[in-house]
DNA sequence: TTGTAGGCGTTATCAA
DNA sequence: TTGATAACGCCTACAA
């Protein structure tokens, strides 16, 4: 009743444990009858091979590892969940850490990775000025917060907010602000950045207006609360927030302030997490690929697609899932009675 | 360059191969001149161990499972995480599995798990009639759902409950409904035990009055529906969900249905996920001590703490954290003219 | 096609 | 305390 190895099935079966070893791995010097027999065997016995001499010689792992800022960001954690399911698909599985943000983290985490001898690591790198990290020799792939120097892939940030902004434009809304995201965060500046690209094209009657803030909740709604304080006529009329978290945030801030949304603010957020759609006023966003975007990290990894080249990184199109906190400016009827 | 294995190192130091294994876990008899010795020459090297060489004698990996239902529940996240800092704590890794509450998918994933010699599995059982599942001969601890014939650490969920409907009660309430968790869930049916506890001691003047639900924001909110769709004098004036977002799914419904929360309807949730205190009304709930659950967890199973007996599992004390969304019933002004 | 044997990098046993 | 050496379970030339 004590496991099995390949010996005891050789054995049983009548082979050599270099014929079991072989059949094992599928190599096709194997006479079908022998084949059939061994397998019998290996099912009778329910002999497993033992992971670690396995991988001991072969030298991979079936493991990747995946490193991420945090798992309260429910961004991340469908980007976790996700990923694991294609890791399982293609017979790996994965070691999940979390950096907490840290850099320092982060680097023990990434060399605790590369301490595993995992096959490969997908990570979305800490915020802040990180200047980099690096366990060489082993195939890593940032997500979402691309960084020079490494293969990425991620969402198509400035283009999934120009998405946003435009459409607040074609709305005819002027007085656009915008929650950016933390300074120094790629996402964040590239959001920013497709914000203002569109505000450009505005530029006659329309002045940008933004202020950095982190991506969770309640930096959202400071950062919503300081955009709205400010006289009805000089009060951004909609808000692109450059996450779920935030805009959600800032609805909250503009209930607090007495401010009806749609009708007063539109509001539009980024992301497209579960719970974007499920609060009221259902929230209006951008939504990224998660699921393409973990596949393709996944499978960039495992070699089963070309690995984005450093500097030209994977990007995956949005699409805008227009809901309830959105809608044209000054459309409701209680402004007249309000003013 | 090429990676240096135990037998340069000793033979660098001059000793013998098992010396230097003997200094790299710690072994007592070794002089510490010879330690010295050895532990620079490792430094200068940049010596690592082999895991899988290192696993293949010891029999330890360092590595624990962790199978969860799904990661979009915020409650699971926040186990995850902390389970992780735990086990990483403790110098361990930890393999992130889902398994989407498919019985199925649960037994293929401890069948990895088991085959990749973990040293110890978490899990969150799936929800429904789970005959068992089992793989033999390793350490495993049930978490929140617990299930009989294996030990488990959770919440005090009855009791938790019982906070709740208690102080519910104790605001003057009276026709308290609840939203219980699905029906075979061990969780929900504790907490549903609680909130009959509750009304039996009001039992004068009070029916109970429950429906069983899916634990998420759009179960919640249909239930809540339900609930609330009677005449007014007949309708709930406070309702316990057994989870926050089920909580947060009423809310809406409630919303949805023009019920001012908390002047015409109290809610409870059940919980504490982070979210529970960043909506509007802010969340009463019942908060779950999560960071010790998840630390009783990885200790007993890493054998620091006694594993708790099957049978009689480790329960941790909830707190209810009131806020926003609950007060004493019709104590709103607009109750007159409304009927 | 199949068997034999050496080696992968450590740990553990047994002398010295 | 230390050194030599046999496992650990599997893969892979190399022979047969």
């Amino acid at each position: 009743m004590s496991k099995s190895g390949i010996k005891d099935v050789a054995e049983r079966a009548g082979v050599a444990v270099g014929t079991v070893s072989r059949v094992l791995n599928g190599h096709p010097s194997v006479t079908a009858e022998v084949r059939a027999r061994v397998k019998a065997v290996i099912q009778e016995l329910g002999y497993r091979p033992d992971p670690f001499a396995r991988s001991m010689r072969s030298k991979i792992s079936r493991l990747i590892g995946i490193v991420i800022p945090n798992l309260t960001n429910p961004f991340f954690a469908e980007l976790v969940q996700y990923a694991e399911r294609a890791a399982t698909d293609h017979g790996h599985n994965v070691i999940f850490m979390t950096s907490f943000d840290d850099s320092a983290k982060e680097a023990d985490r990434l060399a605790q990775l590369a301490g595993r001898k995992v096959d490969g690591i997908i990570i979305v790198p800490s915020d802040g000025p990180h200047p980099i990290k690096a366990p060489t020799g082993l195939p890593l792939i940032t997500v979402d917060r691309l960084i020079a120097d490494h293969p990425g892939v991620a969402a198509d940030h400035r283009g999934g907010a120009r998405l946003a902004v435009d459409y607040l434009a074609g709305l005819g809304h002027r007085r656009i602000a915008c929650i950016a995201g933390p300074a120094g965060s790629r996402p964040a500046e590239d959001r920013l950045q497709g914000y203002l690209d569109v505000m450009k094209t505005l530029r006659n009657d329309s002045e940008p207006l933004f202020v950095h803030a982190a991506f969770d909740f309640e930096s959202g709604r400071a950062a919503g609360t300081h955009l709205l304080a400010r006289p009805r006529d000089e009060r951004p009329t909609a808000l692109f927030a450059s996450s779920d978290q935030q805009a959600i945030g800032c609805l909250r801030a503009a209930r607090d302030l007495g401010i009806q949304v749609p009708a007063e603010l539109s509001v539009v957020g980024f992301d497209g997490i579960p719970l974007s759609n499920l609060i009221a006023p259902r929230l209006t966003t951008v939504v990224q690929p998660m699921r393409e975007i973990a596949d393709a990290a996944i499978s960039s990894l495992l070699g089963r697609r070309t690995m984005p080249p450093v500097g030209t990184p994977d990007l995956f199109q949005c699409e805008l899932a227009v809901r309830e906190s959105s809608a044209a400016p000054f459309s409701e009827p209680a402004a007249v009675s309000s003013v």
